[in-house]
DNA sequence: ACCTGAACACCGTTCAAGT
DNA sequence: ACCTGAACACCGTTCAAGT
């Protein structure tokens, strides 16, 4: 079907879109919709628009998803490295949290964040400033708070990726006869994980910045 | 220009393809053209074929990619965690180091594994046993076990996505005006992976598997 | 069984034409 | 300036036809 258009060539009397419009269909598209049904024909569809109208905002697909990945930023929450009398564990907490809520809200989302890394956008420099700031204020090396940082952001950002996959992901299935330890391991992780009321990906996420933070403080402390 | 044809319709004499060949190409071409060039009609060409071909060893574009997936898996190094002489540190970084030999030596294959995690392939959960096996032997919590595997993997798929971005990703440029300890920070890391004659993201890198390991010990000790 | 050729529905993007 | 409509080159996939 040809699928009638609601309004007529030639310029609207007032603006149909905006780009924070567009991109806030696009989040709601990339939760909805699979990886492959993220098109732009799909979210011009959305806007009850024509596909060439959306590029009037943006140079094309992938210039959506360049400011889909600014407004993630936006949202992160760094405050906790800012303000002295929250301890560092609390305020990485939060942070590698703030990453996880966003995530999880827009599945789909994680793969944009993951695949084209924040380059020199304002935002996240800031951020970075203020997370490398209490990082030396802690101890570290000047040399090696951002290699610290980084390799935070690659915790947090393969672990979303986790968390967007099903739960049953390490499930063993028939593969798991010939690897009894293993199978008995994901058994039990998955046990006491469903006993808490909570997913085991979020379980690994808690362990894995606890963890990676003492280890990193371990080597501060020994300079 | 339609393209003339190396050869006539009809079955040829000889097979001319392989379900081997093919992800051999499919590696060879995610290497050379960007991910936006990997398509199956580029795939056909390099095989010198046309791309319904392709469909007689491979249901689609979707299982190329899981057949690579799984080339991918087959070459991680976890024989450091069987062998009690191995200390497990250095078990971890040979894993880990495999991993990113095996994503540098594919760049564009990265995404396949970081996007698509590896489900209940027989090879896949084999090395899971191994690794668990040891976990555990170094005393880690039974139920713990597949909590540290999973992290382990997360910083390890992150780090990966880090290493296929460009040297400069962290770099300020304009935005660093307004936030000067960041960029005396990036300064200093950068200068100092040079000195030593290795990329910022393998120092990073070597950083987290060292501190997050140390970290998952000293949980483990405690119990 | 295994290849080509033709075809289908779809995509991202460009551009002229309308207001 | 901002939308539609038509068009282009391309994609993944299906399927009949040829050997």
């Amino acid at each position: 079907m040809p699928e009638t258009s609601a309004r007529r060539a030639g310029r609207p009397r007032t603006r149909v879109l905006s780009a924070e419009q567009i991109v806030d269909a696009a989040f709601e598209l990339a939760r909805t919709a699979g990886p492959d049904g993220f098109t732009m024909t799909a979210l011009a569809r959305s806007l009850e628009v024509r596909p060439p109208a959306l590029y009037h905002y943006f140079g094309g697909k992938a210039d959506v998803v360049r400011a889909m990945r600014g407004a993630l930023a936006e949202q992160l929450d760094v405050s906790g490295f800012a303000d002295e009398t929250v301890p560092l564990d609390t305020a990485v907490v939060r942070w590698a949290r703030s990453y996880r809520d966003v995530t999880a809200a827009h599945p789909a989302g994680i793969e944009l964040l993951a695949t084209t890394p924040i380059d020199g956008q304002e935002r996240s420099v800031q951020n970075y400033d203020t997370i490398v700031r209490r990082f030396i204020a802690e101890g570290c090396p000047q040399d090696a708070a951002v290699d610290a940082l980084v390799t935070f952001e690659a915790l947090i950002i393969g672990s979303a990726l986790d968390a967007a996959a099903p739960d049953d992901i390490m499930a063993p299935g028939d593969a798991g006869a010939g690897s009894p330890v293993f199978a008995a391991a994901e058994a039990a992780r998955t046990a006491r994980a469903s006993a808490g009321g909570i997913r085991p990906t979020d379980r690994s996420f808690a362990l894995g910045v606890r963890a990676l933070l003492s280890g990193l403080r371990a080597e501060w402390s020994r300079d």
